[in-house]
DNA sequence: CGGCCGCTTGACTACGATCAAAATACGTGG
DNA sequence: CCACGTATTTTGATCGTAGTCAAGCGGCCG
């Protein structure tokens, strides 16, 4: 049940079987989120972090002129709310962009892991580590990038991530958000995006239909968003 | 020495005399650096983490064209990069926004930390974690808020942050960082960035001169910035 | 005193938002 | 299997925000 969170870790050092085993163990039951459900409400106390078994799962804001920022994109294998575990307040929503198959784990346990496991822990450190390396790529890409470049980088970061967990084919992946949630990703507007997107499609270096992304050419592709993957820390090694 | 440390995490939760002594222990020497040194450089692979004592400094990172995006701002008393310590390779760099003192703690002390103090390994993590949430919220603004919003925001965020560590008089504080300097924070022009500021002065919610910044209507400051000071989890709790 | 750096202002340009409408795909019930 | 209603994608036109270029101003340091 928890393989892609181990493929997850893997990409980044040894889990042994010991640490496997105390992982399998604070995950309790599991449960199912419609698309457009909220799986952890802004504002909420959680007492167990969700971890993502399948589907995509997105973290937002919403303002009060109703316009929507997408914070984060999580694919499975992500502990989605681990932040919760030390933050308690969660200072945003996370909802469900497809069918979600997700797990829990009570905070008592993962207190438990931090008293007990060490490397475990400092593992589960990284995977929020990570999380803020992507945020900071993201920050980069809004401010200084082109939105042609910006989405680029999204795609080239999308296809590492979900390759991790074994969710590629050659060069294709499934990622089921419409125009305007990708939209709310990149902070721009809905029509926008789509006249982006077109440039790319033009370029011929990505297809994007049914919800099926392909890069035609990753080395066009990487070049067009200045993509340096080091952030995503995908070397294993000791941590 | 780790006095504003100190603050900064009794801001979010208890530290014991026990934790103090042994987070004293991990400071080792200390240094300075000059405006504008790298006090961390992109694609090094410290051996200890960097707690910043005095001055400001800015994690950044520079594109192909020369442009320059920050992707964070540090104030006295944050461990600017402790996400090094599990990251282990720096996807980005420090840069000394003001003459800098910082202590060094080396990696391996870090770790026996991991290994014999749960509560405060999870404080610290907490620090990293809490970086993450003011990444998001930058993300939102770059986003989705009016470029006058997020210096607002921004304004608000980085009165609070001072406050804790005590480098706030009234509604004033210090922030030697040049216009120049702000619009890399908020990804966009030094022209447009200085236009942006004379409306938040022509409006009298702010004064800001020789460095220093004074909020004159914190209530019309917040509302204008939709600040909600939750993601900075200034609530002491156990963690 | 002179040069340099940072701040300010104005003119022009271009990117991206908004508005509007058409075209296409999708799901449901008949 | 088709008809219909709804959601999503695509296109075009117009408007406004922010970038670029350029020049002038002011203070600080050598």
């Amino acid at each position: 049940m928890i393989e892609k969170l181990l493929l997850n870790l893997r990409s980044h050092d040894v889990v042994t079987v010991d640490e496997e085993a105390a992982l399998f163990e604070v995950i309790t039951r599991t449960a199912l989120f419609q698309t457009g459900d909220d799986i952890v409400a802004q504002g909420s106390r959680p007492r167990h972090s969700t971890l993502l078994l399948d589907g995509f799962s997105a973290r937002y804001k919403i303002l009060e002129d109703g316009s929507r920022q997408i914070t984060a994109l999580h694919v499975p294998g992500d502990f989605v709310d681990l932040h919760a575990f030390t933050l308690k307040t969660m200072d945003h929503g996370i909802v469900a962009m497809s069918v979600c198959k997700v797990a829990f784990a009570e905070h008592s346990d993962l207190q438990k892991i931090t008293e007990t496991q060490p490397h475990l822990t400092r593992l589960l450190w990284l995977d929020t580590i990570v999380d803020g390396a992507i945020h900071r790529e993201w920050i980069v890409a809004m401010g200084r990038r082109s939105k042609k470049s910006h989405l680029a980088h999204l795609i080239c970061e999308l296809y590492l991530r979900l390759q991790v967990v074994g969710l590629v084919e050659g060069w294709s992946f499934r990622l089921p958000l419409s125009q305007g949630e990708i939209a709310d990703v990149l902070g721009l507007s809905l029509v926008h995006l789509n006249k982006t997107l077109q440039l790319l499609r033009q370029d011929g270096v990505i297809r994007w239909e049914n919800k099926t992304v392909e890069i035609l050419r990753w080395e066009e592709l990487a070049q067009l968003a200045e993509f340096d993957a080091t952030y995503l820390s995908l070397t294993v090694e000791p941590r």
